[in-house]
DNA sequence: TTGAAGCAATTAAGTCATACATAATCCAGG
DNA sequence: CCTGGATTATGTATGACTTAATTGCTTCAA
């Protein structure tokens, strides 16, 4: 995802987006467009060209006569993946995580049950490679080339679920993946079980064994769910409906 | 989601992305700015402003020199509202149906269990409420007040969860539910088993019993695969990664 | 002859500024 | 309390200009 600088609005957006998805401008919040082109010294069309991406992200609503409001959070496309990388990089990075920890839970087991039942065999090789990637990196501090495994692992588990849906979390995945290696909420060195863990769901799929792999996946990703419990225990599970 | 005439970029959004999205225009096809402002009879401010908003769904790319480029369908924000509608109402929509529901199999029992763990006392009584009234409507063709409940039903399972991602699922559940019925995809009047799953489920959150509420759910889940394969067999589940 | 590198013309999107239209909101005036 | 114009910020249209990428031509060298 790399849109630096294409485009003005994307400057723009790239500036606003990741503010009001921090919450910066409370819901309600209203923001004039020629307040907007002096701030950032572009002209109308700028403007209005990038508020009118953020509305189609649900982030604000534009009226007349009135401005453009801030909504509140609830509304928002948390699905986008400009949003869910704008609230990563933002304050409530914790709660996000959580969000998507606990979508990662629900939706790698089912897409590894049903990658057992269809990946091709490239699909298999490219499995086994990467878990055994994980097992050789997962020692001596080389967390980045642990992490390209480890990513590309999971993208491939679920592009070879055949389900389009699962198929595109790979990059929310990767984010997630990336996050917390960055900002360190991971031991120094990966938990040796869950690279075993990876080792085996490969072997299930490439098996066809379509329970083993959705058993074993989920243990991995309850394995995530603790880990974000332990390292982060910032916020209670309970407090997200305010 | 009713946006009708709100702009006339929207019109022109709500003629181009079906579009896109039904697969008239091939990956790699190039639209010309001047040439949809003169099809729409709209200015180049509106068309640009669309075209912003297609491709913040990753359904075109704009680049200069070239024009407006259709993007291959696996690079689409396929959890984007509009394409899933768009998509929906076109020609892939069993294909569509299938990635949905599958998507709902593996939320959903997640979603039922942390209910269980976290839903509100107006929750659980919502949840009671609306599944008396799927029993009460499941027989003698009240088909639209049957799905109100329905939709109402999984809206506060998922919102119950308390996880927002979760929650930010139940417009495309509605879209689903709505759209099989709207469809004709469903037996005139609905399985009585899964009306009395629903009431299980109720009670099962009601009671706090996190792994029942799961389990239940999961049979509504499934359920609702086994129809789709029974009355929609077009496609075979293989077929997907092209 | 071929082909690779470089240069200039072309083209369509990108940006800007201005003028005008439209629809909410606000505020008298009844 | 209701009504109706004045107000105001977004919505739309248009012309002029900028920018970058493609095309194709030219040139030079192997």
């Amino acid at each position: 995802m790399e849109n630096e600088g294409r485009g003005l609005h994307m400057k723009v957006l790239e500036s606003l987006g990741p503010a009001i998805a921090a919450g910066a401008y409370p819901a309600g919040t209203v923001l004039r467009t020629d307040e907007l082109e002096h701030r950032f010294e572009v002209s109308r069309t700028v403007v209005r060209e990038a508020v009118r991406v953020l509305e189609s992200m649900q982030l604000v609503e534009s009226r007349r006569r009135v401005g453009v409001t801030v909504r509140p959070p609830e509304q928002w496309n948390v699905f986008d993946p400009y949003v869910i990388r704008w609230r990563l990089a933002g304050a409530d990075r914790p709660r996000q995580l959580r969000s998507l920890t606990a979508l990662r839970s629900a939706i790698e087991p089912a897409a590894a049950a049903l990658a057992a039942e269809s990946a091709t065999p490239a699909q298999c090789a490219a499995l086994t490679e990467h878990a055994l990637g994980m097992v050789s990196t997962s020692r001596g501090r080389q967390l980045t080339a642990y992490l390209v495994h480890d990513i590309a692992f999971h993208r491939v588990i679920l592009a070879a679920s055949g389900n389009e849906m699962f198929a595109r979390l790979g990059d929310v995945v990767a984010e997630v993946l990336t996050g917390r290696t960055r900002h360190h909420v991971m031991f120094p060195d990966p938990d040796p079980s869950a690279v075993t863990l990876h080792v085996r769901v490969a072997e299930a799929v490439r098996e066809g064994d379509a329970a083993g792999a959705e058993r074993l996946t989920r243990e991995i990703t309850v394995g995530a769910m603790a880990e974000l419990e332990v390292l982060a225990p910032e916020f209670d599970s309970e407090a997200e409906h305010a």
